[in-house]
Order: structure tokens, then C-alpha cells, then sequence
RNA sequence: GCCGAAAUGGUGGAAUUGGCAGACGCGCUGGACUCAAAAUCCAGUAUGGGAAACCAUGUGUGGGUUCAAGUCCCACUUUCGGCACCA
């Protein structure tokens, strides 16, 4: 039986025997194993945790078995909303309730048994840590990619905070749900869409799965266009608009411009109708960004009357409209709107009766079809029967020759807003001084440490808490010593977590954020599990500042991570998604204490397919701790003497074959159905010799860690199972010396035939011909007209 | 609308990548052990027909390629993720 108890026992012996320390002895062979570090939640651990925990742990395990030396690390991103919200509730600092919950996860991470290396330990809320958080800054802003700017911003009202694009997909809050509205403010900002280009690219030599790449490229968004300047009749100024179409000018039959574009207030003394357009201004403001994009099929706008403009290629005037399908945060604000062939400058047309200009055919006489995207140019002047793509290719080098427009490339993703207005994040290292500007801090001033406060609500427009402390906040400029204030904005939350992975490395250094020769070692990171949720955050914002501290000499590699991996949900036992409110929530501690850590460790590993989701099942737990019985009562009827088994010989060694290449390829529910296959053959016997059981304990070792351990000793076989060598097969022994194989006629099984696995396509094609039983399906005019043999599978027999 | 993943017994899920569909687990049925129960061990368990040998059918739907299709091709349906007036 496998008893729970044992847990605590084995646990204290790893720990004390420093099993799963990573040393830094350049060496030996590396792997570095890496899981997305917790953010310690008041919830404590959940099931899911464990699942994208155990997957890199029983990697580890059987990486150290196999000789090397494995960086298997673990930490805390331990900035954050809730830890602040929960202080604002009850006034008890963040740090308090940080460390209970950091405690707490420690304990319950420990009574899982996960192979964690607890001396690298990182809590991104250390001084000591963030210290080099703040450290990058200074360095992004060094380089210019740190920048204040004022643009509009995605604003959670509820949380009074500030949130980055991808914070904020669909329109609504991260955190809180909340619908976001749009808010101009002068906020720090992060350029990575200077370094799109830098992560498309790489992405293609990266081992990370195709979805992951998909959802990658797809955020990054790039495409390739140009800017062309529309001019306004009888004005200096341009309308700069971008188009992915330039080839379709021809077919511009109005421009449109953002509602909030600047454009507008300069000639509002000419605009007609300029009430008009400040009417429908407050009126789209009014929207949230929900209604304004998925909502409003309807098309809304206005006709801008006393401007016109003219299109530069055959000098027409177009009229000027206002409308709140074109967005102020893509392009230039402004668009060239082509209605035949684009489906919403269609519907707008169509609504405000504006002409309609067809300028591409199909390239076969049939019936035209709206919103033509490829064909024959027509109507077009200089790029009449071009096909679309030399079209485009021959406007872009017009427009450029004559220069009123350039190839552009887009990116959908923006430049990233890098600021909260709280207290629990930490600090921007910079000093606002009205004689100099933007002051960064000096590198032997870091860290810049979190003041004490009483107080952690953030003020009504979106200022930090930190703002109200004058004692902080008020400083002498570094630069001219006049009075200055430091920057009251904290980082967000991504910003910890986009270097851990190199603090791990080297997490004592106070010299550097890590040292050079210890990266050099470890990196790059050999794997990388975590979930779908951090494909376009975290994955992306690591995978950035990886690659600027590569392009400034600090890292060894472009990309942080060689291979990336995901596991799937684990569902409630109704199938949901597992959540508070609908009371599905499996609590791991439960299980551990119930059923032991091993029957937890097994259970999740076997749920299914690692990346898919699975829900719960109790039956399955009880399913798990039964098989680790059935394990243990092995030990009862082991021998300790070595002799051949004949009949477990072909069996081991497929199952040694199967867990080594199932771990790897992270197919654990396949790995454990083939031990308990051949768990299942030595019950045939009533004695097995401990030369079979063994190798049996050793590969079970990383999923069952404890009932391997306890199993271990009480063979009494050297030292610990999880330092002992990972067993090899024997290739020339995985099949037996005889196999059955199937005899189909036309492809349907008809008969069995006994063969020597080594027999010849020959001899079993005449062993198949010879059996009896194939008289019975060559009644009346009936021959063999063909057979074919798989050596190893089957034989078809055709007959006609 | 665009991109991606998926659909297999009562159930969770396997299937060496085109080669005996349903491994392994759960559940269920029967047997052994027991005064009895639990636990354990052994056997059976896709569906229909049949006493059985066996026969037929069967991997979301409809076509196709092939000696052979869950797997490949074409056209659909449904479900789940991601993106979305992106010009």
C-alpha cells in the first residue's frame, strides 16, 4: 500500500541530500527546465499549477538521471493587483500579505514533491531583484525605447488604472472584467514595435508549437502597404493615409479620416458643418471600444463640407468624411476608401450614396463579383491590365518617384504602455526635472525602493499612490541639483517576469543581473512550459527585452527559450472551466492529504493528452492511488536474486523504450498506460526477480517520486532512486522471438498466422497461403491476385 | 469575417504517422477469497444478429484516392480557442 505518509519522509531526504541542486560546473551537460513562476494568489495553488509544474518535473527528473545537469528553478512574480486591492481593503501592506502567500505556495509546492532548485529562489518584489528590473529600464531608455508620450490609453475605471494592449483584449479589463474606455495621458512607453520585425523573424527557428507561432504572428500583424499624402484642395496640407492596396487608387472615391484626427480642428473655421462633427465626436466617445468595434455593424460618420480633396494620382476631388470605422490608433488615422473593393468603404457608400468605382475585373468573363481582391486592373490609367500584385508593385515606384507617397510597413501590435498608477510595482527610475527633462537615476542610486505609505489608493485621474508621499517624491535633480520630482508611476507587472529566466542563472550576483559565464552556460533556456494565456504577453514582452539585451551585449543568445511547451486546462468535474462561482474548484491540498502526492502527481499526468484540456475525475484519483498500490505490492513478492524472466524480457524493454521517449515528448498519459502494462504482466507471475522490478521503479521515479523512493529502500537497493542511472532497452530484445500476425482477405481479418519475428516476406506470405481456413474465401472462380505483406503487422491477401 | 485546434465505446482517452480501431484507466458484469462486507486477485465488456463458431456494421456528415483510411484529398456540420471596422 502506498502510504501518504511516506511524502514528508522523502521530501526531507531530497532536501537534505541537495538532490535537485543545480551546480555551476561548466563542464558537464546542461539542461535548463523552465515553468512559469507563480503569482502568489491568496488562492493558493491550483491543479492547473501542477499540471504545467509536473510536466518540466518529471523532465528534470529523468534528465538527472540521465546524467545531466539540470537547472530546474523557481520563483515569484509577486507584484501585482490583488496583493494591493486586498491592502486597500484592509490597509495590511502588501508586503505582509506577499510573504504569507509566498509561504503558503512554498509549503504547498514542497508537498507536491516538485524537483525544484529552492536555493535559486527569485521574488520579483526584492529589492535585490528588482534592482535589475530597474536596471533594463535605465537601459531601454538609454537606448531611446523607454519614452513618455502622450496618446490615448486603454484606462480601467474600476481599477483606476492604465492598461496595455494586450491587457485589454476585447475591450474589456484583464483583472476586473470592466469595460475600458480610452484616455489621453502622458504615459511611459515601451517601443517594441521597434524589434516586430526582430521577433517575426526568429520566431521561424524557434521550437515552439505552430499554434504558439500562429498567435504570435497574428498579434505581431504585420503587413505591407504604403503611405500615400492626399491633398486637400487648394491647401499646403497633406492627408497622410495607409493602405495595404495602393494598386486600387484609382477606385478612391472618398477619403475618411478618425474622428479624434487633428486635422479637423485646424480647419474648423472652413468646415461648414464643423458643429456637426464635434456632435458626433462626443457621440463616438461615448462609445466603449466594445460597442465602437464589435457592436456597430452600422455604418455612422459625417460628410466634411467646404474641404475637399484631391486624389494625387488623377488629380479628382474627392469629398472628405469623418467616421469612426477608421481608427485614430492604426496607420496615420486616416484611410483612402475604395468601395468597390473593400466591404465596410462599401457599406459607408452605400449609406451616404457616395460613388462606387470598380477598378479590378476577374480574369475570366464572369459575373463580377463585389469586393474583388485579385484580377485585372481597370479604370486605371497607367496600370490597366496589370494583375493586382505588379499593380501594386508599379504604383508603390510611381509614387515614390514622384514623391507623394512611400512602401510602409504595419504592425498591428502597438508600442507598449508601460506604467500603472499603483504602489505595489516597481518604481520608474527616473527624476522629472523642469531644467532638464527626464533624469534617469544613476546605476549606483539602484534600487530605487518603495516607500513606506499608509494609504494605497490611487487618486481619481489615474495617479499613483505614490504621488501623495512629498517626502519620495521630492528630490534634487541629479543633473542640476535645482527641486525635482521623481516619476510617481510604478512598472507593470510584466515587467519582473520578462528577465527572470536570467536571474535564475545567477540569482545571488550583486554586480550584474546575472553573470556573463553563468548565461553563457545555461542559456538559452532548453525548455519553456507555461500556458496558451501568455502567448501574446509575456512570451512576447520576454522574447523583447531578451533580444534588446542581446543587441546591447548583455545576454549570449538572441531568443531566451529553445523550445516552447503548453499544457491544457484542467476542467471542473462537470466539464466547466474550474471557478469559484460555479463551485468546481479542485484544491490540490485536498488531494495530497487525502490520497498522497504521488496519487496527485500520478492522476495528472495521466489525465490525458498533456496539451489539451481534461476534466477532473474522482473515479480517476482512485483509479491512480489503486494502480500505486498494485505497485508497492510488488515489493511483497520481489526476489532478491537476478534470473531471466523470458516472458517479461520483450515487454520491459518496449516499456523502457516508450516512458524514455514519451517523457520527453511530454506524452505522459501513454508513458504511464505502458507501465501499467507491464505491471500488469509481472502479476502473471507469482515471484519476480528484482532485475525486473528495478528498472521498473526507475522510470516510474519521475512521475511517483515517493513510492519509487520508498519502494527503492525497501529492496534495499543502493543509495536514492532518483540518483540512480536511468535504465537503457536493449534494441535487438523488443519484440518477442514469435508474433502473431493478422491474415486479411481484401482487406478484411480473416485468420491468425504464428511467424518467427524474423521470418522473410517470403516465408510468411507462404505460411499465410497455406493455412486451411483461406480455402473458404476462394469458393467458385475465385484466385489470389495479389498479396501483400508488412512485415511485423499483417498480411492482405486479394482475391477475385 | 480571418487564423488555429478538435470531433473515436457507457466514460477519460490510445492507435508505431496509411497497416489487426478501441491500448491503458474508470464504470459495469461474472468468478475466487470471506460468516459477511470492504480491499485484493482472475475473467469478460464497441454495436446488431447468433447457443456457438462466426457474420455484418462501426472513428461528426457526404464524396474520393488506395490492396488497405480514424489517419491522405475534396465539400460540409458542430464545438472550443485566438484575432477582429487593422485600411
Amino acid at each position: 500500500m502506498y502510504d501518504k505518509k511516506i511524502d514528508k519522509k522523502w521530501q526531507d531526504v531530497w532536501e537534505k541530500e541537495k538532490c535537485f541542486r543545480a551546480e555551476d560546473d561548466f563542464s558537464k551537460k546542461k539542461f535548463y527546465s523552465l515553468i512559469e513562476f507563480p503569482y502568489p494568489s491568496g488562492a493558493g495553488l491550483h491543479v492547473g499549477h501542477v499540471r504545467a509544474f509536473m510536466g518540466m518535473d518529471i523532465i528534470s527528473k529523468m534528465k538527472r538521471m540521465q546524467g545531466y545537469n539540470v537547472l530546474f528553478p523557481i520563483g515569484f512574480d509577486a507584484f501585482g493587483l490583488p496583493a494591493e486591492n486586498y491592502a486597500i481593503k484592509t490597509g495590511v501592506h502588501p508586503r505582509i500579505v506577499t510573504d504569507k502567500n509566498i509561504e503558503n505556495f512554498t509549503k504547498q509546492m514542497k508537498s507536491v514533491g516538485f524537483s525544484f532548485d529552492w536555493d535559486r529562489c527569485v521574488d520579483t518584489t526584492d529589492p535585490n531583484y528588482y534592482k535589475w528590473t530597474q536596471w533594463i529600464f535605465l537601459k531601454l531608455f538609454e537606448k531611446g525605447l523607454a519614452y513618455k508620450d502622450k496618446t490615448y490609453v486603454n484606462y480601467c475605471p474600476s481599477c483606476r488604472v492604465i492598461l496595455a494592449n494586450e491587457e485589454s483584449q476585447g475591450g474589456v479589463c484583464d483583472r476586473c472584467d470592466s469595460q475600458i474606455t480610452q484616455m489621453e495621458k502622458e504615459v511611459w512607453m515601451l517601443k517594441i514595435t521597434d524589434y516586430a520585425d526582430k521577433l517575426l523573424e526568429e520566431l521561424e527557428n524557434l521550437d515552439f508549437p505552430e499554434r504558439v507561432k500562429a498567435e504570435q504572428e497574428n498579434w505581431i500583424g504585420r503587413s505591407e502597404g504604403a503611405e500615400i499624402d492626399f491633398k486637400i484642395s487648394g491647401k499646403e496640407d497633406r492627408i497622410k493615409v495607409y493602405t495595404t492596396r495602393p494598386d486600387t487608387i484609382y477606385g478612391v472615391t472618398y477619403m475618411a479620416l478618425a474622428p479624434e484626427h487633428k486635422l479637423l480642428d485646424k480647419y474648423q473655421n472652413e468646415i461648414e458643418n464643423f458643429d456637426e462633427i464635434v456632435s458626433y465626436r462626443k457621440e463616438a466617445a461615448k462609445k466603449s471600444e466594445l460597442e465602437r468595434t464589435q457592436l456597430s455593424k452600422d455604418k455612422t460618420g459625417v460628410i466634411v463640407k467646404g474641404i475637399e480633396c484631391v486624389n494625387p494620382i488623377t488629380n479628382e476631388k474627392i469629398p472628405l468624411v469623418v467616421t469612426d470605422y477608421v481608427m485614430l490608433g492604426y496607420g496615420t488615422g486616416a484611410i483612402m476608401a475604395v468601395p468597390a473593393h473593400d466591404s465596410r468603404d462599401f457599406e459607408f457608400a452605400k449609406k451616404f450614396d457616395l460613388p462606387i468605382k470598380q477598378v479590378i475585373k476577374p480574369i475570366e468573363e464572369e459575373a463580377s463579383l463585389p469586393f474583388l481582391l485579385d484580377g485585372t486592373m481597370c479604370n486605371s490609367g497607367m496600370l490597366d491590365g496589370l494583375n493586382a500584385k505588379d499593380a501594386k508593385k508599379k504604383i508603390i515606384d510611381y509614387l515614390e518617384k514622384e514623391g507623394i507617397g512611400n512602401k510602409k510597413v504595419q504592425y498591428h501590435m502597438k508600442d507598449w504602455a508601460f506604467a500603472r498608477q499603483r504602489y505595489w510595482g516597481e518604481p520608474v527610475p527616473i527624476i522629472k526635472c523642469e531644467h532638464c527633462g527626464l533624469v534617469p537615476l544613476k546605476e549606483e542610486d539602484l534600487p530605487l525602493t518603495l516607500p513606506e505609505v499608509e494609504n494605497f489608493i490611487p487618486g481619481e485621474d489615474g495617479e499613483s499612490p505614490l504621488a501623495k508621499i512629498d517626502s519620495w517624491v521630492n528630490v534634487t535633480c541629479p543633473k542640476c541639483g535645482n527641486a525635482a520630482r521623481r516619476e510617481t508611476d510604478t512598472m507593470p507587472q510584466w515587467a519582473g517576469s520578462s528577465w527572470y529566466f536570467l536571474r535564475y542563472t545567477d540569482p545571488h550576483n550583486n554586480e550584474a543581473l546575472a553573470s556573463r559565464e553563468n548565461m553563457e552556460y545555461w542559456l538559452p533556456v532548453d525548455q519553456y512550459n507555461g500556458g496558451m494565456e501568455h502567448v501574446t504577453r509575456h512570451l512576447i514582452y520576454s522574447r523583447f527585452w531578451h533580444r534588446f539585451l542581446y543587441d546591447i551585449g548583455v545576454v549570449p543568445t538572441k531568443e531566451p527559450y529553445a523550445k516552447r511547451s503548453t499544457q491544457g486546462l484542467i476542467l471542473g468535474p462537470d466539464g466547466n472551466k474550474m471557478s469559484k462561482s460555479k463551485g468546481n474548484v479542485v484544491n490540490p491540498d485536498d488531494i495530497v492529504r487525502q490520497y498522497g502526492a504521488d496519487t496527485l502527481r500520478t492522476y495528472i499526468a495521466f489525465i490525458g493528452d498533456y496539451t489539451q484540456s481534461a476534466p477532473w475525475s474522482e473515479k480517476g484519483v482512485q483509479g491512480s492511488k489503486k494502480f500505486l498500490d498494485r505497485v508497492m505490492r510488488i515489493c511483497d513478492f520481489t526476489e532478491n536474486a537476478d534470473y531471466e524472466m523470458e516472458e517479461l524480457v520483450a515487454v520491459l524493454n518496449q516499456t523502457i523504450k516508450k516512458t524514455t521517449e514519451d517523457y520527453t515528448q511530454m506524452k505522459f498519459n501513454t508513458a504511464i498506460a505502458q507501465i501499467m502494462t507491464y505491471v500488469n504482466a509481472i502479476y502473471k507471475f507469482e515471484k519476480v526477480s528484482i532485475k525486473y522490478v528495478k528498472p521498473l521503479i526507475q522510470i516510474l521515479s519521475p512521475v511517483a517520486s515517493h513510492v519509487a523512493e520508498e519502494m527503492w529502500e525497501r529492496l534495499n537497493l543502493p543509495g536514492l532512486a532518483c540518483k540512480s542511472s536511468w535504465p537503457t532497452y536493449d534494441e535487438t530484445k523488443l519484440i518477442k522471438d514469435t508474433v502473431e500476425l493478422a491474415v486479411l482477405v481484401n482487406s478484411v481479418v480473416r485468420y491468425k498466422i504464428n511467424v518467427s519475428s524474423s521470418a522473410e516476406e517470403k516465408e510468411i506470405e507462404e505460411l499465410a497461403l497455406n493455412n486451411p481456413k483461406l480455402q473458404d474465401y476462394l469458393k467458385g472462380e475465385k484466385k489470389v491476385r495479389k498479396v501483400i505483406v508488412v512485415k511485423g503487422r499483417m498480411v492482405n491477401i486479394v482475391v477475385k
